[in-house]
DNA sequence: GTATTTATTTTGATTAGTCAAAGTATGCTG
DNA sequence: CAGCATACTTTGACTAATCAAAATAAATAC
């Protein structure tokens, strides 16, 4: 078994490639993982010799297909314990990303395939997130549609938060900007950086344009 | 926090502890944690250290009340996952020890105060284990009568199982002396060593006499 | 009461993961 | 294209946890 730390690593690099052969570079990887660059570039060779990603010197890594693998297991075992934690443990769902981060290197695939069950094969987590099947494959993000780069004034519905920050998630729900939640682009103001948007059965909403590019919907 | 490396020490220490002022000697830790003794003596030195627990050479160590307190939080997380598993997730009651053995150490607080919600605030686990309460009360075992001194063909009912191999679980199971069964003891045979009883709906079952003792009964 | 066995401790080495700080490319800027 | 800033790599050192094997103490045997 892969140690925390080496699913740590696979799993942030799978979340931070942006395309089929883009490499994510160490500065990333470090920032993400808050250690040094330095330790990022020990580490990564060693998971480079054991085959699960490759890497280029000052370029950065990608994940070879075993590296993917395993990275996709431990995004499964994430995804499927925070909709576990909420659903069926009525957690609150800003603050169960932290808890999933630890529970998802001790859950075996045993007890996964009985959370699986348990909650029906769901297909997105709390956030809106896609949960990966059980044989690795990933639902395509298709580059969905966000705050920033939507239709104005149409009605549209929030399905995704792309930010698993607890300050952001608190002010998506201070704001019922949740998954689920029903609104439409008012206007974009790029000279101010701000973004107007209404909410049903709420009020009128700005943001800065950052911020509502986290913001998926349909 | 502790690592599971220190959780683990003290919760095995905990465990073996045989009464008030006993000391758990360094060659059953060793066996216990699967480690050579060597490394036993080491981090027991390092944990006397940090005032988890007493050490006196060549005697054994016994915990102080940190120790404990500490020690009867992971033997909380422990048991209540056991539990959760078999009754939430409907897992077989003989295979959880392993899974919790990983989880207990990535359960949170937070989680595990829903676990005890969820659950109803069980007393015992599904081996029939005492569950430690929030404030690290620990129900007396008061020496419970076992297989091996009960009366003879008094009808009487399982009510824990302590041993957790997985060997010796998948035969309590297999012969139906789970916690909650009914039965009696016919009659007890010192010099073959071997002890018969009858299992009301059942049959008649002969088990080893360092076997019945792990088998208590009200 | 010396000898042997058994339990424990010590010593020296190893692995995983990390940091600090120095060194080296790469690429941008003027 | 020279100079510099930025990103990355290297080096040496550290901590936690471990093992193998040698040293020591205690208990038991005879």
């Amino acid at each position: 078994m892969a140690t925390s730390t080496v699913e740590n690593y696979l799993k942030t690099i799978l979340l931070r490639t942006e395309g089929p052969d883009h490499m994510v570079p160490m500065g990333v990887l470090a920032e993400a993982l808050d250690v040094v660059p330095g330790t990022v570039t020990t580490m990564v060779k060693s998971l480079a010799e054991q085959g699960l990603l490759d890497h280029q010197a000052r370029q950065g890594v990608r994940l070879t297909d075993s590296g993917r693998r395993l990275a996709l297991e431990v995004l499964r075992k994430h995804r499927l314990v925070e909709t576990f934690l909420v659903r069926t443990l009525k957690m609150d769902w800003t603050e169960v990303h932290e808890e999933a981060e630890a529970l998802e290197h001790a859950v075996s695939e045993r007890v996964l395939a009985r959370i699986d069950e348990f909650l029906g094969h769901p297909a997105t987590d709390p956030h809106g997130d896609p949960i990966p099947d059980a044989n690795g494959h990933l639902a395509d993000d298709a580059e969905a549609a966000t705050l920033l780069d939507c239709a104005l004034n149409k009605p549209l519905r929030v399905t995704r938060i792309t930010d698993q920050s607890t300050d952001f998630l608190a002010f998506v729900q201070k704001t019922g900007l949740k998954p689920g939640t029903r609104l439409r682009v008012l206007r974009r103001e790029p000279a101010s950086g701000v973004l107007h948007c209404e909410v049903r059965a709420g009020g009128e909403i700005a943001l800065g344009l950052p911020e509502a590019a986290k913001i998926a919907v349909s």
